[in-house]
DNA sequence: AATATTATTGCAATAGCTTGCATAAGCAAT
DNA sequence: ATTGCTTATGCAAGCTATTGCAATAATATT
């Protein structure tokens, strides 16, 4: 499989073992093409691998993102969700009032990471962002 | 004192209860004009009040947080801080390399801000925002 | 293939925060 | 002041996520 492979090269390069967990976890978020949280990840990785342990499943994702290979987000749900990153062309606004996650476009945060890197020099991660506040519907009350 | 009296009139008008540990609570936050965690309030207020509960201070803080007299912030400490609403005229540009917390203008989310009203009808929450990401510094490795 | 090295895992404990529930206390009406 | 109604608090338990540590297993070397 593509991922594997990718996933197998990219460790090696940066020193780190190629374990069955990693493979598991990774491909778990790949499979799922919405959002999937942290325990989704380990009931899925626990029915083909009935030692992997939840703490594993949170190392991995850490690492997973520090790879730049997922993406972690606060869609509001309580936990912590992860997506694929790089597949992630959108952001969400998320409602405080009905908890209504909405999809939005990508480029909506462009101008503000340039600005951020211009004016400050840093370097903003906007990757599938969730941004709080109050959707339409809840405005008129 | 002010902001007890203005406290007071505003949770009335709302109908809640003005209880010491309330006025406790959003005086410790406004007494400290940097960002304090849940944990300092507590330990501040536990020496006015020894029967003061964190629990408590976690439900005033929520409750101040919807009466829009404070705002919580992940800065990446590992506990969340929380600031006076209003006076905090500004976000921060927190690096994930050395941790560096730097402030910066409020004004760089208007444009935002306004983007996403116009294109979505959402009305987004940029109080004290924490913006992750990688400094000047860090970024040269 | 066997061995040595050391990163990674599983487990249990811990941290920060939230929640359920019985008791306490704020407020209004008397 | 007393009473009654209802919200808020303290306490303990629970939840998601993190961390310390000894055992395990991936990789490199022989
Ligand atoms: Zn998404
Ligand atoms: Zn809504
Ligand atoms: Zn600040
Ligand atoms: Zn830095």
């Amino acid at each position: 499989m593509k991922a594997e492979r990718s996933l197998a090269e990219i460790l090696r390069e940066r020193g780190y073992r190629l374990t069955p967990q990693r493979m598991i976890v990774l491909e778990a978020v790949e499979a799922s093409d919405h959002h999937i949280s942290a325990e989704e990840i380990h009931t899925k990785a626990h029915a083909r691998y009935p030692y992997m342990n939840i703490s594993t499943v949170y190392r991995t994702l850490e690492l997973l993102k520090e790879l730049d290979l997922v993406a972690e987000t606060d869609l509001g749900g309580g936990r912590l969700v992860y997506h694929p990153a790089g597949k992630a062309h959108h952001h969400h606004l998320v409602c405080r009032k009905c908890g209504k996650v909405q999809d939005i476009d990508r480029t909506v945060f462009e101008r503000l990471r340039d600005e951020l890197k211009d004016r400050y020099g840093f370097n903003a991660e906007f990757e599938h962002m969730g941004i709080f506040g109050t959707c339409e519907a809840c405005r008129g009350q």
